[in-house]
DNA sequence: CAATGCGATTGATTTATGTCAATCGTTTTT
DNA sequence: AAAAACGATTGACATAAATCAATCGCATTG
């Protein structure tokens, strides 16, 4: 039997985990909140976790369910919907590789807050609340990094909310192709991956106005497009349109 | 000398405030983040705050200042704005007694992301952010606290994300009428002493086009206005309103 | 290869909401 | 009391963006 590229990459992972799996998850990402645990408290995590691969498309969690785990994300990407009354949703981030998702609720409710959902075939593990209301209990500096992780949520959450109330649409789509280049794929062509319908999500209008938008950047020479792909040639020119509003 | 009874409520207030400030002061509220502390805590706590009074529209907290107190509202009324550019502004919420507040960059960056601002006159005591560090460090107690805290504000934004985006104004308006009845004043004919232009900064929409709405919900006899006061009589209607978008 | 389906694109039209300007009612000032 | 100032209100108009509908390109299927 024939192996793809995708499951063979799964695999790598798992050996990685028979041995102090989340750090060395994380050990390269900007979020590594487990640097900070002992050998211990990192058994304890790793222990009862499970590792689940996703594929395209599929919904990692769902929101209004309830939230007894926390989601590690290792690799692939990953978009957080928060849905609405009828169809309407909002995409309000991405999720790459070695991110840490609580699904809003954790220490509140309990219950998840939002939609997660596959874009490319997505690798996580699935560790149980307990384990970090735990850890929080028992190592300081992990709860530190667990409100700074917050806190920078919060704010990004913050930005949007101002950018996308107060900004044209010419502002707002600026704003996503300056997110997706320099935060989510740090490379300048990048394959998003993503519909029309779903970059429009992100920047809360209808598809048929956000390629329009994506039409005005193209002739202007600010950006060339193709299919999924984006290629940012002027990335001054959306900052100014970002900043003009 | 006579008093007004604003200035006998501060000195009841200090008196308070002599032994076990800040535990008392919000023992009675559902944001008591320092019941968990001991004496020792409290006592470090308390030790170097300064407890300020703000008049009606003076500036507690400013937008971009560097982060290095936390406030607690110990009584009147105040709103949180996220400033934009040009003179855009957006009221992210209302803070009323017994409230902690971190400026939002607490743990990350120790700028602030907002400003805060007084409407009613406002007494409030300033805490050293490392105090609130060291606590975080020696009371697990009190880390878990402030995570709870931190995701219910994350969930208030994401809430008011979804409805300023997916929602027409007679929606918002709702939304915002709800809250204030339910979450803020807790009484029905509730007055906010909130300008016209203020309550459309919390929809984020026109001080014409918010009139326009209210004008609607009065000869519906859903509400009934007058000045700052707001009388609701089929907080049904409300509701429903809120649901259809 | 024709046919079907589906996402992307474009155009025509409608509509929700913002902008601008005038008026009204109160309060404050002179 | 007259005048000025200011927030609230209303009306007329402009426009950003949504909606609706048609077409296009391309991949998939029969």
């Amino acid at each position: 039997m024939e192996r793809t590229i995708e499951s063979r990459r799964i695999e790598e992972g798992c050996v990685k985990c028979k041995d102090r799996c989340c750090a060395r998850c994380f050990d390269d990402g900007e979020d590594s909140i487990f640097d900070c645990l002992t050998k211990e408290e990192l058994e304890l995590l790793v222990k009862e976790k499970r590792h689940v691969h996703f594929k395209a498309g599929e919904t990692i969690l769902k929101q209004n369910t309830s939230a007894s785990h926390v989601v590690c994300v290792k690799s692939g990407l990953a978009k957080i919907i928060a849905e609405g009354n009828g169809d309407k949703k909002l995409i309000l981030r991405l999720v790459a590789s070695h991110s840490i998702l609580t699904g809003g609720g954790l220490f509140i409710d309990e219950v998840r807050h939002f939609t997660i959902q596959a874009v490319t075939g997505v690798d996580c593990c699935f560790i149980d609340s307990d384990k970090i209301y735990e850890l929080v209990s028992r190592n300081s500096q992990f709860a530190f990094e667990l409100l700074k992780l917050n806190n920078r949520q919060n704010m990004e959450m913050l930005n949007n909310l101002v950018g996308i109330t107060q900004k044209y649409m010419p502002g707002r789509v600026s704003d996503l192709l300056l997110y997706l280049k320099n935060e989510i794929f740090l490379c300048n062509p990048f394959d998003t991956r993503l519909s029309r319908q779903e970059l429009a999500d992100m920047t809360s209008m209808t598809m048929e106005s956000f390629i329009r938008i994506l039409k005005e950047f193209k002739s202007a020479g600010i950006i060339s497009v193709e299919g999924t792909t984006i290629h940012v040639h002027d990335e001054e020119a959306l900052n100014l349109i970002s900043k003009k509003g």
